[in-house]
DNA sequence: GTCGCGTTTGTAGGATCGTAACAACAGCAT
DNA sequence: ATGCTGTTGTTACGATCCTACAAACGCGAC
């Protein structure tokens, strides 16, 4: 069995099928149709198992079925298959959120908690990263040494907040970040200070409103990891320890 | 353990989570934020295991993790959740197909072979109905009793059928289907002959092209079945029965 | 010490995987 | 008709894996 097979049965199974289904499912759509035996000769599913295994799969609309001798088996098209699956999904996902949100209490006015929170995976980073942009009423600060961590979104974002009054200070020393902002409207460019060592590791530096602080590092397992805070204590401090260290140096 | 809440579970558990995660994901939101006692307290998870739950709860990105004494979760907000689940399930959707579609046989010309399918449930044969009208190319015959079995796809199909040059015609003794494609240009409305009974159970009745049949009846646990067949010798034979019948009668 | 936290290990149950046996039936030679 | 052969669809039964659940342990704070 190729690697890519393999791939391919565990995305099915991620997506809720077991391995016999996904299996049978691939055949079938490698011989347009067929019986069960067609289907445990070119698979490793016994045929004894491929009946059940079809039945589950009908009543997922993944395949239909032929009452005749033998039993002839149909999958549905590739289109119909993602579609079926995609809708069983937004279907599951609207009954498992409806009672979350039901019983989910309210923000109770501040979170006046002293926590510095831990995002893992570079995806995590740029919704933290957007969410906590989003939210600033005065001011930002954004700061990466590398382009490719300033994802669509947050340059929308950015521009947005600036747009709406605040000041946005974008901070690199990389040309292409630099140019990225030019053009864009209240938002001013800053060098970072010449004693930042900014070492390899570094990732984004997000700064907003003395108010929330958002520092990632790049390496490990995950890619990117960062850690943030936001109305706490910690991060008043963190803030002004790192903007006062550049302001002394720049005396 | 509200009923609602079983519920929510279980389609937690079609998404991919197991039990556990779900508990933990749904006290959580509850909490707004918590250590793994403030979790087992509100829910029958035991609290040692609270910790391994919610590291996998971080790895599919539904909550972060604070690193102190004790260790707090804090949930990621509905939306992020929702869309995080969401770009998981095309990402693995993408994976699965992929493979699916490099795979497949060429449909080798024609499907001659003599093949009545079987398909059951209302979605299922909506989606088979609508793929067998959009084949039409002379000329459609659709009747049905029942006006909820024709979804807006279905109408629109038949419209833009009609538009293209084919013949079509909707045959139905309740008012309100033939008054909703009265309207309608290219499309006849006739009336079943009156020796057809047309009992309870009957659903829908598509011919095209004197190539495809499908006929549905109501009723068993699926709600509706339907057979159907296309291009085979089956599918031309049913078809001249059914409107011989009909002209037999009329003379 | 006592208490709570976080970790580790172990067990029971359930679902899936994999093998095997079975009756029913069609084709074919005798 | 009889017997043989091969296939089909069904059913039963271990093996295996993962989750659910329980209990014990080391550790640090008080």
């Amino acid at each position: 069995m190729s690697s890519d097979e393999t791939a391919a049965i565990d995305a099915f199974e991620q997506l809720g099928l077991t391995s016999y289904e996904a299996k049978v499912f691939i055949a079938l759509r490698r011989l347009s149709a067929g019986t069960a035996r067609d289907v445990a000769d070119i698979t490793d599913v016994p045929r004894s198992q491929v009946y059940s295994v079809a039945e589950s799969l009908e009543d997922r609309g993944l395949l239909e079925v032929q009452q005749s001798n033998p039993i002839r088996y149909r999958p549905v098209s590739v289109e119909e298959a993602r579609e079926t699956l995609r809708s069983q999904f937004e279907r599951e996902q609207e009954r498992a959120f409806e009672y979350v949100e039901a019983v989910e209490s309210e923000p109770e006015g501040e979170e006046t908690q002293e926590d510095i929170w831990t995002v893992r995976g570079r995806d995590r980073v740029d919704d933290r990263t957007v969410d906590i942009l989003s939210q600033a009423e005065h001011r930002i600060v954004f700061g990466t040494r590398l382009p490719e961590l300033i994802t669509p979104l947050i340059e929308r974002t950015l521009a947005e907040r600036a747009a709406a009054g605040v000041s946005v200070f974008v901070v690199s020393d990389r040309d292409a970040v630099r140019e990225q902002f030019a053009a864009v409207d209240g938002v001013t460019i800053e060098r970072p200070p010449a004693h930042r060592t900014d070492d390899q590791r570094s990732g984004r530096i997000v700064l907003v409103d003395d108010d929330s602080v958002l520092l990632s590092v790049r390496g490990g397992e995950d890619g990117e990891t960062a850690i943030w805070s936001s109305g706490s204590l910690f991060a008043s401090v963190l803030i002004q320890l790192i903007e006062a260290s550049d302001e002394i140096h720049a005396e």
